[in-house]
RNA sequence: GCCGGGUUAGCUCAGUGGUAGAGCAACGCACUUGUAAUGCGUAGGUCGUGGGUUCAAUCCCCACACCCGGCUCCA
C-alpha cells in the first residue's frame, strides 16, 4: 500500500495511506481532534475535511473552537438557514448568508414583498434542527457558469452574482459566495438543497446545532438604498451548548449596562419626547458628571497651550457656503431660516468658525502653531432611523479645536497629539487603544498628490514613533486630508470610536489663510482638526456602558453617602456630612426612616462609591463604618483618616472597581 | 430615509371591543433598627397625539410624534 507523508503545523511530518483525508489525518492522531475538526487548511487554503491530501502537502486541522472552525460552522449554519427558509417559503428568494461575528446572517426576497414574523422565526429555527437531526452532508461540486445559471434558473439574486463574478464585476462578497474562477462551486447538503458557495463547510448537518436566531431586520441588497430592501435573519453560533449560552449571557449583561437604561435609572438624563427626537436634558446628576468632564478637559488644554474661544451657534448661509459644508452636507443639517438680512443655518460643526478667528488679524509664523480650543454645541440632522442615545444624537457638544501649523510642525504636533490624547482616555479608565490611518480617496478628495503624500506621511511617522501598531483604512479619509482614528475598547471588551485627528488642506484653501513666514512671504497654513472625546454627549454614553454606571469616586455625581443607625445617631451623621463637605466632597445624608438594610441597599443600586453606616460606637470614637463598592466593610475608621483616603483617591483619579461581571 | 416591532401609573411591565392591574418608587402611620428589600394603609393613569370605524375604542383602521432592533448614512 502506498504512503504519503504530510507536514503539520508544528514542523513534524506524518505518513498516511494514499487517498486520506483531512478527516483521516485527524483520526490518526486523536479522536478528540476527529470530534472537533470542521475543515482543514492545505497549503494554506481552507478545505473540506473530505479532501484527499497529497504527499508532501502542508496540513492543518481546524477545530470548532477556533476562530476560524467557529466560522466554518457560522456558515454552514447560514447554509441550513437559508434551507429551511426556501423549504417553509414557497417561492423564497435566498441572496447571501456570511459568516460574521458572534454569528451569520442570511437575507431573503419573500414573494409579495412579505415579512418575518417573530413566530415564522420559530419555525424556521425548528426546521433547521431537524435539518441537523437528519446529518445530512454538505457536498461539494465545481460546476461551469452555464450550468449554475440552470441550477439556479428560480434564483434571480444567485444569478447576479454568478454574472457579477464572471463578468469580473464582483465585490468581496461575491467572492465569499462563490470563488472567483471560471466555474462555480456549489454545496449541496439533500437533494432539494443547493448554494453557491466557495466553501469549506462541516462535513454534515449533524455537526451543527449549538445556535440560536436572534432577529429579523430589513437590509438592502448589496447594501444600496435605492434598491430592493430584503429581509435579514440574524442567528448566534457556537461550538457547544456551553459556548452558546455564555454569547448570550454577555448579551444580557451588555444590555444591563446599556447607557440609555442607566441613565434613567440613575437620574443623569433623559429625551423627553416633547423636545424631539435626539435631544437630551441633562439631569443634576448627570450634568455633574458633564462638569466634571469638561473641567478637566479645559484643564489638560489650558496646560496644553490651547486658547480658548466661543463661537455662536448659528452663522449665515454664507459662512457654510464658504467652507464648502452647504454643498455636501445640506441634508444632514437643520433645514434654513429665513431672515431679514439672510439665511442662517444652526451651526453643524465649529471649524468655519474657528478659521474666521484665524483670519481675524495678520498672523505670523511665530504664533503657530495655533491651537484654538472650544466646547462647541454643535446640530446635525440625523436621519430618524439613525438616531441612539447618546451615541448618535442630533444637538452635541464637540470637545473641538483646530491647530494652525506649517508643514514642518506637523509631524511633531501630530505626535504629541497622541500622547495628549492617550494621556487623556487612560484618566477615564481606557488602556486599550487600537488606531486607524485612514488615506486618501482619488475619487472624492481636495489638495495636490504632494500635500496628500505629506501630510499621510507626518501621521505615519507620529505613529511609527509611538511604536504603535495601527491599521490602515484605504480611501477612507474625509475629502480633506488622511486622519488617525482611535479606538478604545471597555471594560468588556467592546470597541468604541472616540479620539480622531484630522488634517485638513481645503478649508485653509477656501478662506484663504495666511502666514507671513520667516522669509517675509505669505504661506498657507495646514489645519489639524481634532477631537478627544469626539463628543460629550457620546463619550458620556460610552462612559456609562464601560462603569455600568459605577463611576470612578472622582467622577460619581454622590460620592459618599452617610447612613444614621437610628435617628439618635443623625446629629452625628449631620456632622459627619458636614466635615465631608467642607473637604469638598459630593455627600447626601440617608435619615433613618426606613431599615438600615434596605437604605444600603438603595445606596448600592445608585452605585455610591462609599456608604458610610454610623451608630453609637461612631459617636464614641469620633469614628465611621466605612461600606466601599464593591468592598469589605470596614469599623471604627476615623472621619479624619476617611477623608485623607478619600482625598487621595480623588486626586490621583483612582479608577475604583470597573465591574466586569 | 427604508424594513420590522413598540408607546398602558414616576420606573419595570401585565391586560381587555363595554373607560384598567401588579411589583418597585411616592405619600401617611406604626416600628428605631450596625451593613443589600419591616409591616399596614393611601394616592397615582384622557392607556403617545390627532382623525376614522362602531351603540361603545386603551384594544380595530389611518396619519403623525417618539422609542427599540437592523439597513443606509455619519463633515
Amino acid at each position: 500500500m502506498s504512503e504519503i507523508s504530510v507536514l503539520l503545523p508544528d514542523g513534524s511530518s506524518r505518513a498516511l495511506p494514499a487517498g486520506s483525508s483531512i478527516a483521516d489525518l485527524a483520526a490518526s492522531i486523536g479522536s478528540r481532534l476527529a470530534k472537533a475538526a470542521v475543515a482543514g487548511t492545505v497549503n494554506g487554503a481552507e478545505v473540506d475535511l473530505t479532501v484527499p491530501l497529497f504527499d508532501g502537502a502542508t496540513v492543518s486541522i481546524i477545530t470548532a473552537d477556533s476562530d476560524a472552525g467557529r466560522h466554518v460552522l457560522r456558515h454552514s449554519t447560514a447554509h441550513v438557514l437559508a434551507q429551511a427558509v426556501v423549504q417553509l417559503f414557497d417561492g423564497a428568494h435566498f441572496t447571501i448568508g456570511p459568516a460574521i461575528e458572534d454569528g451569520f446572517y442570511y437575507d431573503f426576497a419573500l414573494p409579495n414583498n412579505k415579512t418575518f414574523s417573530d413566530d415564522d422565526l420559530a419555525a424556521i429555527e425548528k426546521r433547521m434542527r431537524e435539518i441537523m437531526k437528519a446529518n445530512q452532508p454538505f457536498t461539494r461540486s465545481e460546476v461551469s457558469v452555464k450550468e449554475a445559471l440552470a441550477v439556479f434558473a428560480t434564483q434571480p439574486y444567485k444569478c447576479e452574482i454568478i454574472e457579477r463574478v464572471t463578468s469580473g464585476a464582483a465585490d468581496g462578497s461575491d467572492v465569499a459566495e462563490v470563488g472567483s474562477s471560471d466555474s462555480v462551486s456549489l454545496y449541496r447538503n439533500s437533494d432539494s438543497f443547493v448554494d453557491l458557495c466557495r466553501g469549506p463547510h462541516v462535513p454534515s448537518t449533524s455537526r451543527l446545532g449549538h445556535f440560536s436566531l436572534m432577529k429579523v431586520a430589513g437590509a438592502y441588497w448589496r447594501g444600496n438604498e435605492k434598491g430592493p430592501m430584503l429581509q435579514r435573519i440574524y442567528g448566534t453560533a457556537w461550538e457547544s451548548d456551553t459556548a452558546l449560552k455564555e454569547h448570550l449571557h454577555r448579551l444580557e449583561e451588555a444590555t444591563k449596562r446599556d447607557h440609555r437604561r442607566l441613565a434613567n435609572e440613575l437620574d443623569l438624563l433623559s429625551f423627553p419626547t416633547e423636545l424631539g427626537g435626539g435631544l437630551a436634558v441633562w439631569h443634576p446628576k448627570g450634568a455633574i458628571v458633564r462638569k466634571l468632564m469638561e473641567d478637566y478637559s479645559r484643564q489638560r488644554h489650558q496646560d496644553g497651550d490651547y486658547q480658548f474661544v466661543y463661537t455662536p451657534h448659528l452663522a449665515n448661509a454664507n459662512l457654510f457656503a464658504k467652507s464648502g459644508h452647504l454643498d455636501f452636507y445640506a441634508d444632514g443639517m437643520y433645514p434654513p431660516m429665513e431672515m431679514d438680512n439672510g439665511t442662517y443655518y444652526m451651526k453643524p460643526m465649529n471649524c468655519p468658525m474657528h478659521c474666521l478667528i484665524f483670519d481675524s488679524r495678520q498672523r505670523s509664523y511665530r504664533e503657530l502653531p495655533l491651537r484654538l480650543f472650544e466646547l462647541g454645541n454643535v446640530y446635525r440632522y440625523e436621519r430618524a432611523g439613525t438616531l441612539h442615545g447618546l451615541l448618535r444624537i442630533r444637538g452635541f457638544t464637540q470637545d473641538d479645536s483646530h491647530i494652525y501649523c506649517t508643514e514642518e510642525q506637523m509631524a511633531d504636533e501630530i505626535s504629541s497629539l497622541l500622547d495628549f490624547i492617550m494621556s487623556v482616555l487612560r484618566r477615564f479608565g481606557f488602556n486599550d487603544f487600537e488606531f486607524n490611518l485612514s488615506t486618501r480617496n482619488p475619487e472624492k478628495s481636495v489638495g495636490s498628490d504632494e500635500i496628500w503624500e505629506k501630510a499621510t506621511e507626518a501621521l505615519r511617522e507620529a505613529l511609527d514613533r509611538h511604536g504603535v501598531e495601527y491599521k490602515i483604512k484605504e480611501g477612507d479619509a474625509a475629502f480633506y486630508g488622511p486622519k488617525i482614528d482611535i479606538d478604545v475598547r471597555d471594560a468588556i471588551g467592546r470597541k468604541w470610536q472616540l479620539s480622531t485627528i484630522q488634517c485638513d488642506f481645503n478649508l485653509p484653501e477656501r478662506f484663504e489663510l495666511e502666514y507671513i513666514g520667516s522669509d517675509g512671504a505669505r504661506h498657507r497654513p495646514i489645519m489639524l482638526h481634532r477631537a478627544l472625546f469626539g463628543s460629550i454627549e457620546r463619550f458620556f454614553g460610552v462612559l456609562i456602558e464601560h462603569y455600568a454606571g459605577a463611576f470612578p469616586s472622582w467622577l460619581s455625581p454622590e460620592q459618599v453617602r452617610v447612613l444614621p443607625v437610628a435617628l439618635a445617631h443623625d446629629e452625628y451623621a449631620q456632622s459627619v456630612v458636614k466635615q465631608l463637605k467642607k473637604a469638598g466632597f459630593r455627600v447626601d445624608i440617608d435619615h433613618a426612616d426606613e431599615q438600615l438594610g434596605k437604605r444600603i441597599r438603595n445606596a448600592k443600586t445608585s452605585k455610591v462609591p462609599y456608604v458610610l453606616v454610623v451608630g453609637d460606637d461612631d459617636i464614641a470614637h469620633q469614628s465611621v463604618g466605612v461600606n466601599p463598592r464593591g468592598g469589605e466593610v470596614e469599623r471604627d475608621v476615623s472621619v479624619a483618616d476617611f477623608i485623607t483616603r478619600l482625598a487621595a483617591e480623588v486626586a490621583e483619579g483612582q479608577l475604583g472597581d470597573i465591574d466586569v461581571s
